[in-house]
Parts: structure tokens; C-alpha cells; sequence
DNA sequence: TCAAAAGTGTTCAGGGTACACCCATGG
DNA sequence: CCATGGGTGTACCCTGAACACTTTTGA
């Protein structure tokens, strides 16, 4: 069946993940210096190559899961990238996925046994392939969803005070935000309720924490920063 | 360099274009009815492999200035589709792309020579493989595109009625307009000027036709539905 | 007592939406 | 003369943006 499959060229396909986290409320990037050549020694996004068992979403959950620990990741496709020569090692077409990754949550030793680490976004080495444009797609993707859905929350821990949640916001939009303008929305964003427990950790006053309602949210649908 | 590339597998890549185009004012895909298998007798996108020496963008505009004979067609990137048993014939993975055909520049008879013909959206025949799913990521891309960027004037002849130019909105957006407030917008776009002509041919009175001013676009960036 | 972050309402302007009638002409 | 599509302006509402001071408490 699909003989005529056979004439055809197969290529090397790979997932590069733009994988983000709060580091100390500094958003963050996970990179790679590369060990090996194509490329080595400058800075990477974490990749892998796709299985023949594995969807390419797949594909990238894996990867996610062995670098972090984590199942469940809040993971979007990119998008796919292939220009002839992206890869000078060989012909490779990649799937760029974005994954936001609670920090707390995920396994710092599996990160640094991969050779990894965590990198201020404001403070981005440069990098090699064409990553920068897999990363510069995935701001102006997230920056979207960001003001529509509540995503953004994946990277707070399970309980943040809204000053946390602002700087974040800010941090991804790339500008910053009236304080009352924000909270006046978040007020209106049901799913967000208080907890009715207090942050002492941050302020000499204390902030008042809050959690995501995954169940609220399904209910109402509402949200907008 | 990169001998460890080759222990890993390699897949078939292929592009799948959602080719739409303004048929008698109505907004239609290309489509196809495969005479082979997989999916032999369903309808489906046209689609090719992806060659050694070209990129997937450039794969995707090769299959469609094979097929409408038309170059600088304005495409996108969908997204890649990866499932492992997407297409029931091999592992192939595919790049979607959608294409705006200018319905009147392109070549019906290459059209016709690969078997392709259009079909009304509202009219939507059952697809093969994950066809359906490109088609409706097509339209969410399109609908946010719509509103702020005048890429729907690529649809359109050169010169068109701003009745026309709703009927395409509403079918896009999938829901009515509002006649004044849309020719309020249109107004405000300073790219979109009248040409001085008259058509005659679709009402009695006339009516006023306009044409898209890139340069002005350039200048104004000034667009919004 | 003061530094540092938390918390809180109102006003205003502009954009979006809703809405109904006359015009020109071919048949 | 009438059916058909072309063309036009205003009122209201609501959302988004700007803006400053008080509170709490640890050091």
C-alpha cells in the first residue's frame, strides 16, 4: 500500500521545546549548552528527536517529562520550521512547542543532569540554529493567550499574591501594568479566588494569596487582563 | 559531522494546502478527489512532498503555483500535523498552509488538470486523513487576520464594491454585519480608496468600486474591521 | 519612625454597537 | 412603478486608561 510513498525523500524530524518557568519571579528560559556538534558550545533550546511510536505532541511531552519530571505540562505547538539549511549538521525540520512549567513543582536534578539550566528572559544569551525566531513566535503567541485565557497561571505556584501574578503579566507583555486597572480585572476573573491565607514572605504588610478555580473557570469562561 | 543523526529514524514530509478563493462571490476551498490510495474516492487538500532542496515554505508555494499557475500568492503556516497514523498509507507528517487566491488571476485549467475543483465552504464535502482539523485551524487564523490586517482584499479582484467586501467578511466571520458600521471601518482604513469606477453589473443603481493601496498600507498601517 | 509593598474608586474619552430611511436605475 | 441593491449619520453604552493616597508592619 502507498508504493508510490517510496520515491519520496524522509528527513530527520526533531521538537525544540521553548520551555518557560518563574525563577525567583523572573521569568525564565531552560537552555542547553551544547556539548556536540552542529553548533557546539553555543546555547540551545531543549530538543529531541521524534520516535516512530510518538505523535510530534508526543514527542514533545517526552522530552518534557524527562527533562523536568513533570506530566500534565501546558504544552502549544509553534509552529514547524524548515528552511534547507537550519540545521548545519544535516537536514532536520523541527516542531517548535511551548511548554510553562510550574517551577516549584519540577525536578531541578533531572534539569541539571540534562546539562540544562534556567535563564533570565531579560538576560538571553545567543543562540544557535534559528531558535531566536521559535522563541520571539511563542512571545507573540503567548502574549495572546496571556490576556484571554489563564494560562499564565500554569507558572505560578499553587498559591500567589496578585503583585506576584502583575510582575509576570508585565514580564510577558513586555510593559507594565496600572496596579488598580489590573486588579479591578483579575476581580472580574471569577476563577481567581482568594485563598483566605496571607504571604508574609514578600512584604512586611502581608498579601493576601490567591489560587486558580480550574472549575470555576470551565463554569464561567471568564477572563480578561 | 553529526554521525549520531543517523541512528534515528526519518519521515515522510509533506505540505497540505487549504487554497481558498472567492468563486462567484462565494468563498471556496480547492479540493480534490483522490484516485489512489489511502483515502482513495475521499475528497482532500492538495498536497506534495517536501523536496531535498527546498524549504517547507517553499514546498507549499511550488504546489500552488503548480496548481493555480499563480506566483506571490500570499500563504501561512498553519501547523504541523504528526499523529503517527494520520495518514493510513505510511508515517508521513505534514505542514498545513493556507493560500488567498485571487479567483480570477489563476489558471483553471491547471486547476482542472490535477483533478482539484472548488467547492463552496458552506458546502463542505467529507475530507479525508486530518483534513478536517487544518480547515478549521485555517479559519481561527484567519478570523483574528481578518479584522486586522487587509489580507481578505486578496480574495477580491482588483478592483471590488464594499458589498462585495462584506459579503466576504460575513463569510469568514462566519456571522452578519452591520452595512454602516462596516463601511465606517472601511472608510477609516485610508488604504482602501475608491477607484472612480462604476460597476453595473450586480445592481441597477452602480456601484462605487475600490481598490488596495499597499503603498498606503505601508505609510498608515491603518486597518481594522 | 520610616521604608516597602499592599490595597483601594472614580472620572473621562473613545470605540463599538444598534438602528431606519432615501437613492438610483433596469426591467 | 416597483423591486433591487447602494448609500448615509447619530445616539448610547460600555470598556479601557489615567490617576494618588492610605494601610500595615518589620527593621
Amino acid at each position: 500500500m502507498a508504493e508510490f510513498y517510496k520515491s519520496n525523500h524522509r528527513y530527520y524530524l526533531s521538537v525544540d521545546c521553548v520551555v518557560l518557568g518563574l525563577n525567583s519571579g523572573k521569568l525564565s528560559i531552560l537552555l542547553t549548552r551544547r556539548a556536540f556538534a552542529p553548533e557546539e558550545g553555543k546555547w540551545s533550546l531543549m530538543g529531541g528527536f521524534v520516535q516512530p511510536d510518538e505523535s510530534i505532541d508526543q514527542a514533545a511531552k517526552r522530552v518534557l517529562t524527562q527533562l523536568t519530571g513533570l506530566s500534565n505540562i501546558y504544552m502549544e505547538q509553534v509552529g514547524a520550521f524548515g528552511e534547507v539549511d537550519r540545521d548545519p549538521g544535516d537536514r532536520v525540520i523541527s516542531i517548535a512547542y511551548y511548554a510553562l512549567i510550574n517551577f516549584d513543582e519540577h525536578d531541578r536534578r533531572k534539569v541539571l543532569s540534562h546539562n540544562a539550566c534556567w535563564v533570565e528572559m531579560t538576560d538571553m544569551p545567543e543562540l544557535g540554529f534559528d531558535h531566536p525566531a521559535m522563541i520571539a513566535r511563542t512571545l507573540e503567541k503567548l502574549r495572546f493567550r496571556f490576556v484571554n485565557e489563564p494560562i499564565g497561571l500554569k507558572l505560578l505556584p499553587r498559591q500567589f499574591t496578585l503583585s506576584q501574578m502583575q510582575s509576570l503579566y508585565e514580564a510577558v507583555l513586555g510593559h507594565p501594568l496600572d496596579k488598580r486597572n489590573f486588579r479591578k480585572r483579575v476581580q472580574e476573573a471569577t476563577c481567581i479566588e482568594p485563598t483566605g491565607e496571607i504571604d508574609k514572605l514578600n512584604s512586611k504588610r502581608g498579601a493576601a494569596l490567591y489560587r486558580f478555580n480550574a472549575k470555576t473557570y470551565e463554569r464561567d469562561k471568564k477572563f480578561k487582563i
